[in-house]
RNA sequence: GUGGCUGUAGCUCAGCAGGCAGAGCACCAGAUUGUGGAUCUGGGUGUCGCGGGUUCAAAUCCCGCCAGCCACCCCA
C-alpha cells in the first residue's frame, strides 16, 4: 500500500506547540499587564481587510506590491490578510465610534500579521505582533508614554539589555522643506549612489538616510539632519518628548538616520533592538506617531502614536527557564485489564479538584506507568477488576512510591 | 526577489571517490509475578523530500521542483 505524500505546513508559517506555550503566554501576559496599567483596553481586529485599506496606507511601496497575501473572495471582494495592525485598528477606531468617546482612545491587540516575505530567523509569513496605539491625541506627552510602555513590556519579560533610538521626521509643513535641501545635498553625488539610492533620490529622498551599502555611510554623514529643521511646532514637541524621556529617566539614542517611508509618519520614530545587536532587522519593537493615517484611510484628520512589538523574536530572546511547565495533568487514572468505562468514572470523580487524565491503552500496566512518569503527573490511580467491582482503587503518590487502596468517593478529599 | 548550506526511521543524525539502509534517543516486549524513574536483553518501525536523467547497479552522480536553515533584500 502507497502512501500518499504527508502534507506539510505551509512556507513560513509555524506551530506553537504546546511545550513552547508557556513562554509564549508569558509574552502575552505581560503584554496584557503593562497595557492595562497604563489604561489602554483591548481591541480585536479582523485578519481581513479590504486590500485597499492596506494599499492605500501602503502606497506604491515594495511591501505592498510584493509582500502583500491578496485574493478575492467568492463574492469578488478583494481582500488582504493583514500585515500589521495599526491601519486596522484606526478603521475600527472611525468604524466602532471610538472617536466619540474619551480621547485619546488608548488600544491594544495581541494577534497575527502576515507577510510574503522569504523565511529566515526571526521573519515568518504568519508572525504575532503586539500593538498599542493612542489615537486622537497629539500631546508629545502619549510619544513619551507609549514608549515608557514599550520598554516596560520589554523589560516586564526579562530583557534589560536593550538600546532605544529615536528621531523626529518632522511634519507635512516642515518636511518638504527638509527633503528639498536632502536632495540638494544628493544630487551632486548621485552617480556614487547605489541604484535603489538613486530612485528614492527623487522619489523618496528620507528613505536615503536608512540605506545600508557601505560606501554611501561617508556621504550620510554631511547630509543635513532633518532635527536640525524642525518646524516651531514639531522642534518643541521633538524637545518635550526627550524632556520627558530624561525625567522618566528611560536611555535612548538620538539616530537622525531612523526615518519611514511613508507620509502619514510625523515626528516620533522610535525602535527597541537587544543590546548587542546592530542591524534594523532585529528591532524587537518600532513605533512613532502617525497624525496623517487617519486622513489617508479617508477618515477626518486625527493624530495618533503607538508601536508593534515582535512576539516571535521576544520570546526568541526570553529566558525559558524562567517559565514553570506545568505537567498536561496532576493525576492519571490506569485501568489494569479493559476497564474504560470504570476509568473514565474515577476521572470524572476526581476532575472536581485536579486536573486527570486516563490512559485508556490495550498496554501493560508497566508501559501505563512509564507514560504517567513521563507526563510528570503527580499521582495515578490504579485498580483492576476485582477493585472496580469494590468501586477501590489505589492511590499512588509518584514522587515517594507510596500507595494506599480506597474507595473511589474518598478520592477527591485525598487529592486536593 | 538574490545567494549559500541542508533534506535518510517518530526525533537528532551517520552512510555519499555508485554495490544488501545504519547509530543514538524515542517507542514496544521482557529480565525483576501486581506498579514508574536506574540497568540489561530482544524488536527497525524507512516511497533515503518529490520528479526526471546517467548507469548492469543511485541514498550516493547530473537536472528540475518542493521544503528547512542562514545571509542579502524588504520591512507598511
Amino acid at each position: 500500500m502507497r502512501r500518499s505524500e504527508p502534507i506539510k505546513a505551509v512556507r513560513g508559517v509555524r506551530d506553537i506547540l504546546p511545550a513552547e506555550l508557556p513562554i509564549w503566554r508569558a509574552a502575552e501576559q505581560a503584554a496584557r499587564d503593562v497595557s492595562h496599567r497604563f489604561g489602554y483596553e483591548e481591541i480585536v481586529t479582523p485578519v481581513l481587510e479590504h486590500a485597499e485599506l492596506i494599499e492605500r496606507v501602503g502606497e506604491d511601496t515594495d511591501a505592498v506590491a510584493k509582500e502583500l497575501y491578496r485574493f478575492d473572495d467568492r463574492g469578488g471582494r478583494n481582500l488582504a490578510l493583514r500585515p500589521e495592525a495599526t491601519a486596522g485598528v484606526v478603521r475600527a477606531y472611525f468604524e466602532g465610534a471610538l472617536n466619540q468617546g474619551a480621547q485619546p482612545s488608548r488600544l491594544y491587540l495581541i494577534g497575527p500579521m502576515f507577510r510574503y516575505d522569504r523565511p529566515q530567523k526571526g521573519r515568518y509569513r504568519q508572525f504575532f505582533q503586539y500593538n498599542v496605539e493612542a489615537i486622537g491625541g497629539a500631546a508629545p506627552g502619549l510619544d513619551a508614554e507609549v514608549i515608557e510602555l514599550a520598554a516596560a513590556w520589554l523589560n516586564g519579560v526579562g530583557l534589560n539589555d536593550l538600546r532605544l533610538e529615536v528621531n523626529s521626521i518632522g511634519d507635512a509643513k516642515c518636511r518638504p522643506a527638509y527633503l528639498e535641501k536632502l536632495k540638494e545635498y544628493y544630487r551632486p553625488m548621485k552617480s556614487q549612489l547605489g541604484g535603489d539610492s538613486q530612485l528614492r533620490l527623487e522619489r523618496n529622498p528620507l528613505r536615503l538616510l536608512d540605506s545600508k551599502l557601505p560606501h554611501e555611510q561617508p556621504l550620510k554623514a554631511g547630509a543635513p539632519k532633518i532635527t536640525d529643521h524642525l518646524c516651531a511646532a514639531c522642534a518643541e514637541h521633538w524637545a518635550s518628548v526627550l524632556r520627558l524621556l530624561d525625567s522618566a529617566e528611560i536611555e535612548y539614542q538620538i539616530n537622525p538616520y531612523l526615518v519611514r517611508g511613508l507620509d502619514y509618519y510625523t515626528r516620533t520614530v522610535f525602535e527597541f533592538y537587544p543590546g548587542g545587536a546592530t542591524g534594523q532587522q532585529d528591532a524587537l519593537a518600532s513605533g512613532g506617531r502617525y497624525d496623517g493615517l487617519a486622513e489617508a484611510e479617508g477618515w477626518p484628520s486625527t493624530p495618533g502614536v503607538g508601536f508593534a512589538g515582535g512576539i516571535d523574536r521576544v520570546t526568541e530572546l526570553m529566558d525559558t527557564t524562567a517559565v514553570a511547565v506545568r505537567p498536561a495533568a496532576d493525576v492519571v487514572v490506569l485501568p489494569d485489564g479493559d476497564l474504560q468505562v470504570e476509568a473514565a468514572e474515577v476521572a470524572r470523580i476526581c476532575r472536581g479538584v485536579r486536573s486527570v487524565a486516563v490512559d485508556y491503552e490495550p498496554k501493560s500496566l508497566r508501559a501505563k506507568m512509564r507514560s504517567a512518569n513521563k507526563l510528570g503527573a503527580q499521582w495515578v490511580v490504579l485498580f483492576d477488576a476485582d477493585q472496580a467491582k469494590r468501586r477501590v482503587a489505589n492511590l499512588r503518590e509518584m514522587s515517594s512510591g507510596t500507595q494506599q487502596e480506597l474507595p473511589w468517593v474518598e478520592l477527591p478529599t485525598r487529592l486536593a
